[in-house]
RNA sequence: GGAUCGGUAGCUCAAUCGGUAGAGCAGGUGCCUUUUAAGCACUUGGUUCGGGGUUCAAGUCCCCGCCGGUCUACCA
């Protein structure tokens, strides 16, 4: 390991000589198995002040504090729940099994059994009269009172951050909860969740760049998909009315603070309602989650921005947000050019090569969703932004869809649904021009077989986990977010590929 | 992809104008029977991200590369 011959500052090599002679002394340092009755949490709150020193617990963690006083000691392990103090007498303990607990290193696991008090500054306590080493840890834990901070060996090392960084901790104990109580949502709506396939042969159901791989019995290439809309939506027509699926999409294109690859994604959709009936459902999700797992609907955002979840949420048409972001109530009768020079006066810039209909789009994602922290229906949404919803019967150039935003950024976009498959063809040939083999004529015909009337929504579950806890990067949210791999040593100059 | 900031001990961070690489925690050896980031004494530990250059002298200045943060671009 080293070249130093004197290895006494090799914190590995420290280990393997305990490791060594604790084996030597025929102790396994890596047991097959402890009993653990109670957890930190159960055990603290099975404590009470009438049965000091009655109650036995049999409890198994990680060391993450020791403080050892001569003949006494006390430790800090850490298991699922949290943390609890262990205190240790080498009369109580029997000798040699106290000088085996005090040789410890921060960062091994081991099981303890005895009863629970309470020390003088009042802190349960469980009192060791048996313990055990569970599994020795070779590698030293970060420090212990500033913990992990360089974020890319968080990333690199989550099992580390997970260790020693509470807060991480709670926002992926916080993660799961939001996702199972959503589960149970959707389930007491009589929905039904579905898996359907990763691997797709034809790109669809948004507009992203994919992953391409190779089906090597097939002999041809398959797309990791981009959205989980149209198998969904062929679901429907085969008379599964509320369907939900809850999985991984991958798009790919850059990183950023709200990026991620491969990210999770929601999509559900029932028949016979429309974008009314799922704003009524994504307003009664959230509430539930605030209810069942925050505790509250005031939310802080990593800016320090106060948000509230509870009231009613604003509703407000996409054009006229439009117009209060330009201060032009003419906008939309203006032409291109005209709009290209305000956005400039605006401060913000703009391809010109973009068609008429996404410079004002890029008004919308650069001055108006910026600023919508508060939680924000925008409906009457133009209806070259999304191919697959119906349109607005009074006004055709738009969608009877919304986008709900929230924290300044899109969490769901939801739509009453194309039914009509004429009009889908239509706007799906609008859509790829002359790449008429991206058209998925199996989805077509699905539509021509009959789709009952639905409201469909789509919901980042990153995104909305990172409002949620306000976590300041959609990386903070997900376990394993994307990196790129660490170099190992000379490998041998490739041509560059452009 | 572009701009910009950063990378120093296992971890968290110092290092003045370019002039002997340091502290706390972790580790080691002792002392200590209710501690709370326990304490006390002594102590180990460095390819300053890598490679080149300027200089009597480089953690510090210059160039190239690697990795990352932020912004930006791509992104329905």
């Amino acid at each position: 390991m080293s070249k130093n011959p004197d290895n006494s500052h090799d914190l590995f090599s420290v280990r393997l000589g305990k490791l060594e002679k604790l084996r030597s002394e025929g102790v396994d340092p890596f047991r097959a198995n402890w009993n653990q009755t109670h957890t930190s949490a159960t055990a603290k709150a099975l404590y009470k002040p009438e049965k000091d020193n009655e109650i036995e617990v049999s409890l198994a963690g990680r060391i993450t504090n020791m403080n050892v006083m001569g003949k006494a000691m006390f430790a800090k392990i850490q298991d699922r729940d949290g943390k609890i103090q262990i205190y240790a007498k080498r009369e109580e303990l029997g000798e040699e099994a106290y000088f085996k607990l005090r040789k410890h290193d921060i960062g091994d696991i081991i099981g303890v059994s005895g009863p629970l008090f309470v020390t003088k500054t009042g802190e349960v306590t469980v009192r060791a009269l048996k313990y055990a080493i569970v599994s020795k840890s070779m590698r030293p834990l970060p420090e212990k009172w500033h913990g992990l901070s360089d974020a890319d060996t968080i990333y690199r090392n989550r099992h580390l951050d997970l260790i020693v960084n509470e807060e991480s901790r709670e926002r992926f104990k916080k993660r799961s909860a939001i996702i199972s109580c959503i589960r149970r949502f959707l389930e007491e709506r009589d929905f039904m969740e579905v898996e359907t396939s990763t691997l797709h042969h034809i790109v669809g159901g948004a507009a992203a760049r994919p992953f391409v791989t190779h089906f090597n019995a097939l002999d041809c290439d398959f797309y990791l998909r981009i959205a989980l809309e149209l198998h969904l939506k062929r679901l429907l027509v085969g008379g599964f009315d509320r369907v939900f699926e809850i999985g991984r999409v991958f798009r790919n294109e850059g990183l950023s603070r709200r990026h991620n690859p491969e990210f999770t994604m929601l999509e559900l959709y029932q028949a016979y309602t429309d974008h009314r009936g799922m704003m009524e459902l994504i307003h009664s999700m959230v509430q539930t989650i605030c209810k069942d797992v925050l505790g509250t609907t005031a939310i802080t955002n990593s800016e320090g921005e106060e948000i509230e979840l509870g009231d009613q949420w604003r509703e407000v048409s996409y054009k006229q947000l439009i117009i209060e972001a330009t201060e032009d109530p003419d906008w939309f009768s203006r032409s291109k050019e005209e709009k290209l020079a305000a956005t400039e006066k605006l401060g913000i810039q703009v391809n010109p090569e973009l068609e008429d209909y996404e410079v004002t789009n890029n008004v919308f994602e650069k001055l108006v969703e910026p600023n919508l922290i508060q939680p924000t229906f925008v409906t009457h949404v133009l209806k070259e932004l999304c191919p697959l919803a119906k349109l607005n019967e009074e006004d055709p150039g738009v969608l009877d869809v919304f986008e709900l935003c929230i924290n300044g950024q899109e969490i769901a976009p939801a739509y009453s649904e194309q039914n009509d498959p004429f009009v889908q063809k239509e706007m799906f040939e609008a859509q790829v021009g002359e790449e008429t083999q991206n058209l998925d004529h199996e989805f077509l015909a699905a539509m021509e077989q009959g789709m009952p009337p639905a409201g469909g929504m789509g919901i980042g579950i990153d995104r909305l986990i990172i409002l949620l806890t306000g976590a300041a990067n959609i990386r903070d949210t997900i376990l394993f977010p994307a990196l790129r791999p660490e170099k190992k040593e000379e490998t041998e100059d490739r041509p560059k590929e452009e």
